[in-house]
DNA sequence: CGAGTCCTTCTTTTT
DNA sequence: GAAGGACTCG
């Protein structure tokens, strides 16, 4: 009924002076954050406040009033998740699916952008966009071009400098020198602008260089600016706490326009600070947006109120909030049970008790879909998977691998790559000898070092060598027929489009063969992923919409409706809710995460803490919570202490159940068997007791300073040469140099 | 050049 | 304890 996409006028046949029915359906505070349309509005949004519903809802107001069509709009979400929601939710308001729209992630979004301009910062608009593996790879050569020992400097310590740099908006120009940190003796932004150099004669863009590109578009060219402060009436913002430097630079510049700009946040779910996020964000948005208006969202629909008592008294536990309070919503939220907490031996008991709670649920009737296994960290999903497969509960992992990731998928990209795109050294790098056709690193060196002298591409190298015979026999054979191929593919994409083309080209290529031999377990699955990619490209005009697609948008989860237990990191569950959330490995070390603890103090611990408080929210009618004393780490047990969150919790709110009476005296138990050097007071001991530090071989407290000349068990004396961290470089006297733990090592 | 072996590292979270 | 990278040997 209504267009979903270009400029005709919206029929709209809201004629009655009433409430429309979409907005009766609202509260007050969800009413004003719909209805304040004009001006810079930020919607305070605690968890399960109808967050989603007021951005969906607003759209769908700005169009029902006509105040602006549908490509008029700009709405930005942090996830593809997010993206693909609202999409839907607006399209069902709509009642039409809506295209067309300038709805997407930052990124997807950025990267339209950037294709459009992207000839103002050096590159062409079909540019490849990078994946992490690529940007390694690139910085690690260009590391080593510059002679930067990258054992000591490592690739991806300098790309998350780099990236930093990137979150921030700064190109290397705009890095001054006290900016750049002492990596590599101060050689940070040199490499880094010697990272973009290589990225633009690769025609290729990083995640970072589609916000930092597009935002410094905008700033240099007013022209393009007002075109989209022209395009743009209303922007919406999902997420805002979330954001970065670079993303909140770029939505003040498209929102300088019309001003009309509406952030839903929480501070309280702001998760994502290592990827430069700045919850200050929210504070400066009442100060850049004069006359700016505030709404707070504080009733929840979603949760029990045990569980938002217990969730809100965790979260009181952070300084410089900017205070909300939850208030159930529900009209059978006191009804709730207290969230459970149970405390377990190991972590394989851990898994059983899960699995075995999940079955009775089972048996009583609960949808396995509703219910959901939240993590700190990837890795620990395994466990669970083990014990689900083991006792037959059918279980989804969302998040790990992506399709994009996948080595079979990231090497058909190579080809398409490879083929569009002559200047794509690493395209060409990845697949010249895969499937394999005798090129070796010799081969290979020996393209590099003509591309370096010529100034040209990998591919273009390779042909001169070909010609030239600087390559010889079956590799030269091989190489140039590989290179006709790519000229071959490339008028074929022309003549008969992307999908024959690519589907010719992994046959002919041999890449299909390839894992047709391969006998391994993976192959079939891998050749099933080859023809879903192909499938794919039929819903994309061309390979660049295709090829965007897959590296930003694209997600891993299977299309089934079938009834699973959901697994996945705490990260990936935000904005999502389950009946009943289990969440295990509430220990110290590992959430809160010891890295992240270690990394940025206080500050830390506060984003665990609402990483916390992200996960009890998940739950609408059960949270277990759980922790083990003993988990296998790597190869072996260590000992743990249960986390400072569950004391967090107020105690009333809180059930102890199963083996907890034994888990609450963990402490105690903890304390006694490392023996007196931990007394209770280990509660708030930072780093998990490993098993081997046992007592009478105290943790060493001073440090080991180079130069000091050390004794070792196994490797005998030696002197200290370096230190990093808890490890220590020495040089043995009989067994030569070795990087070991400090606390194997004493002073001789 | 490639297969096999040893060694290192990984375990934070994602676009 | 696995997987990926570096290194060695045939």
């Amino acid at each position: 009924m209504f267009p979903p996409t270009g400029n005709r006028p919206i029929s709209a046949h809201v004629t009655s002076p009433a409430s429309p029915d979409y907005l009766t359906r609202l509260n007050p505070e969800q009413r004003a954050a719909v209805e304040t349309v004009d001006g810079p509005l930020l919607v305070l949004a605690g968890a399960g406040t109808g967050k989603t519903r007021v951005l969906t809802t607003r759209f769908a107001h700005i169009l029902m009033t006509r105040r602006a069509f549908p490509s008029q709009v700009l709405a930005v979400t942090f996830t593809n998740k997010a993206a693909r929601e609202m999409r839907e939710r607006v399209a069902a308001i709509l009642g039409e699916p809506a295209e067309g729209l300038w709805l997407g992630t930052f990124h997807a979004l950025c990267a339209r952008m950037l294709r459009r301009h992207a000839e103002h910062v050096g590159l062409n608009s079909n540019f490849t966009i990078l994946d992490t593996d690529d940007q390694i790879r690139l910085l690690k050569q260009v590391m080593e071009a510059e002679r930067i020992d990258t054992k000591r400097w490592t690739p991806p310590s300098l790309m998350g400098v780099i990236q930093r740099w990137k979150d921030r908006g700064l190109t290397p120009e705009r890095i001054t020198a006290a900016e750049d940190t002492d990596f590599a003796n101060g050689k940070a932004r040199a490499l880094y602008a010697a990272y973009q150099s290589r990225l633009r004669a690769l025609n290729a863009a990083d995640f970072g260089d589609l916000m930092l590109h597009v935002t410094e578009i905008l700033r240099a060219h007013p022209d393009i600016l007002a075109d989209y402060h022209r395009r743009f009436r209303y922007i919406l913002v999902d997420e805002y706490q979330d954001t970065n430097l670079v993303q909140y630079l770029w939505l003040r510049l498209l929102a300088q326009g019309h001003r009309n700009i509406c952030c839903v946040g929480d501070d309280d779910q702001s998760i994502y600070s290592w990827r430069g996020a700045e919850v200050e964000n929210i504070l400066r948005f009442e100060k850049d947006f004069e006359g700016a208006k505030i709404v707070r969202l504080e009733s929840n629909y979603r949760s029990t109120a045990p569980i938002l008592a217990a969730a809100s008294g965790l979260i009181a536990h952070n300084e410089g909030r900017l205070g909300k309070t939850l208030r159930p919503g529900r009209a059978d939220a006191q009804s709730g049970e207290k969230v459970t907490v149970v405390g377990l031996w190991d972590s394989d008991e851990e898994a059983r008790m899960v699995g075995d709670r999940i079955e009775q649920y089972r048996r009583d009737g609960h949808p396995l879909s509703e219910i959901a296994i939240l993590v700190r960290a990837g890795y620990q999903t395994r466990s669970f998977e083990e014990r689900l497969i083991a006792v037959g509960l059918p279980y989804r992992v969302i998040g790990g691998l992506r399709f994009y990731e996948r080595a079979e998928i990231r090497d058909a990209i190579a080809y398409m790559r490879a083929t569009v795109q002559p200047a794509d050294d690493l395209a060409f790098e990845r697949i010249v000898n895969v499937p394999r056709r005798g090129v070796g690193d010799a081969a290979l060196r020996t393209m590099h070092e003509t591309s370096r002298r010529e100034g040209i591409p990998l591919a273009a190298a390779a042909a001169l060598l070909v010609q030239n015979g600087g390559l010889k026999g079956k590799v030269r054979d091989a190489v140039g027929g590989l290179l006709r191929d790519f000229l071959r593919w490339k008028d074929m994409l022309e003549k008969d489009g992307h999908v024959v083309t690519v589907a010719t080209m992994l046959d002919e290529s041999g890449y299909t063969e390839m894992w047709k031999q391969d006998k391994s377990a993976e192959a079939p699955g891998r050749l099933e992923n080859l023809k879903e990619l192909v499938r794919a490209l039929a819903d994309f005009e061309n390979l660049t919409g295709f090829l965007d697609h897959v590296s930003l948008v694209m997600e891993n989860e299977e299309r089934d409706d079938n009834d699973k237990v959901s697994l996945m990191t705490l990260h990936g569950a935000k904005g999502l809710e389950f009946d009943t959330v289990f969440l295990p490995g509430w220990e110290e070390g590992i959430f809160p995460n010891q890295r992240a603890m270690d990394e940025s103090g206080n500050a830390g611990l506060e984003e665990e803490r609402r990483l916390a408080y992200v996960g009890l929210t998940r739950a609408r009618r059960n949270a277990i919570v759980s922790h083990a004393q003993n988990r296998r780490i790597y190869a072996n047990w260590q000992s743990s202490i249960p986390s400072r969150f569950l004391e967090e919790m107020p105690a009333e709110h809180v059930q102890h159940s199963g083996s907890a009476a034994m888990a609450r005296d963990a402490r105690i138990a903890a304390a006694t068997s490392f023996g007196s050097q931990f007394p209770l007071m280990a509660t708030r001991r930072p780093r998990v007791i490993e098993a081997w530090e046992q007592p009478g071989r105290p943790a060493r407290t001073d440090q080991i300073p180079v130069g000091a000349r050390v004794f070792h068990s196994k490797f005998g004396y030696g002197v200290v040469t370096g230190a990093e961290d808890d490890k220590l470089d020495i040089r043995f006297e009989k067994s030569g140099e070795k990087r070991v733990l400090d606390r194997f090592v004493e002073r001789a």
